[in-house]
DNA sequence: CGCAAACTATCTCTTTTGGGGTAATTGCTA
DNA sequence: TAGCAATTACCCCAAAAGAGATAGTTTGCG
């Protein structure tokens, strides 16, 4: 290591938690904060400007979340050492910041004196994460990824729009009204999309598509 | 004002922000923090036999949630000023921290400096709230209640429990499993849940489960 | 034209679900 | 103490769902 302190910025949109993680970060006499921002737009100028050795990044901001900070921080070059910190262990959260680039993933609840550790070892570039998050990730890796979108274009038209309106919470019956068809038929079709899907039935059907639809949704 | 310090108690499950916190108050000399709890049921024994002047009482908590910390505080005798402290500013939380015997509802993303003026005010017997809170609050009141969250809150725990697993798509036989107990019993909360719900199926059921979770899931 | 895929429909059979009831146990409350 | 709500479990029965097979009609493509 070198003799002069790690510069480090902070970026949280909590002034309170900001104060408690400089205080923590002070008690380290070869680490210094040189930096805190209270958002993203603000944090990607000075993330530049500054080039810190560390960034440590809020996952849940007001305005331009953790991730899409992230992203456009490295867009831009910035090659600091970022690690995001975080109340969500939410799988796609982590599995979201590391293929964008970030070395660590901590959690807000974390002892603070293990935090310490884990920032000096976040320095020395070493990739930190959350012992519970260790886990969310491996299992994420072990799944390729996202196949569901392209599920969905295995099913025919009118098994899609079967399937929408399972995903309403209609019965055969009804479905059979709505589409103008047998309800014989109609079961005809829900076999079949389970069968494509995967699934067991329609109760998994529906929150499958239901869940698809939130996704798609948010972009 | 006496001349000896106000004495706060802090409940957090984040070491950090209570740290953050405590030097925060450790700025004003006419307050003192006496007690840090890192869960409800700690808090609880804490409250009792501490009797503080302020609680300041974090609302999204592992295990006994601040709410519920709250109900069981003022069910036990607390009379200690109690103020939630959050990053949550979803209306059914606001609601029912006033209704049940909250002084005050605080932002973590607020300014310290603020913040601290809002604790001394919380201690000096004024309700305190967030200006974010307030509009919600007043727009809350307008409203005679919630329509969706009351329907919830109807449910036995054992069915909001069984309600959810079959937002996930489980049958009756996987959920006794589950549960450790008879699927013929399973059937009963299914009939129960379904009847007080309004609804027809457990496929309606387990929709408006997903899309209550997605929308809860936001604030 | 011929063929495959999609959509339709029907039949059979098993499993699951939902609605009705009764009843024992526990724990809390008036 | 009596009573009530919650949880558990069982009964019966009708409806719905799911899995299998078979088959007619339409549509688009090589």
């Amino acid at each position: 290591m070198s003799d002069s302190p790690a510069t480090i910025m902070l970026v949280d949109d909590h002034p309170l938690l900001r104060k408690g993680l400089k205080q923590l970060i002070s008690l380290a006499d070869n680490l210094t904060v040189i930096a805190e921002c209270s958002n993203g737009a603000d944090a990607l100028i000075k993330a530049e400007e500054l080039d810190p050795d560390l960034i440590i990044l809020d996952l849940n901001m007001q305005g331009m979340d953790g991730i899409e900070t992230l992203k456009r921080m490295r867009d831009q070059g910035v090659t600091s050492r970022i690690v995001m910190l975080t109340v969500s262990d939410a799988d796609e959260d982590v599995v979201a910041a590391i293929t964008h680039g970030a070395d660590g993933y901590l959690l807000k609840d974390m002892d603070p004196e293990l935090l310490l550790e884990q920032i000096v070892r976040a320095i020395e570039g070493k990739m930190v994460l959350s012992e519970a998050i260790t886990e969310v990730l491996a299992t994420a890796l072990r799944r390729p990824s996202a196949p569901t979108a392209s599920k969905l274009d295995t099913l025919t038209n009118r098994e899609r729009e079967i399937l929408e309106l399972i995903a309403k919470g209609m019965s055969n019956k009804l479905i059979a009204r709505e589409l103008d068809i047998s309800d014989g038929t109609v079961k005809v079709h829900v076999k079949h999309l389970l069968k494509k899907l995967g699934l067991r039935s329609r109760v998994e059907a529906a929150v499958w598509m239901v869940n698809q639809e939130q996704l798609t949704d948010k972009n």
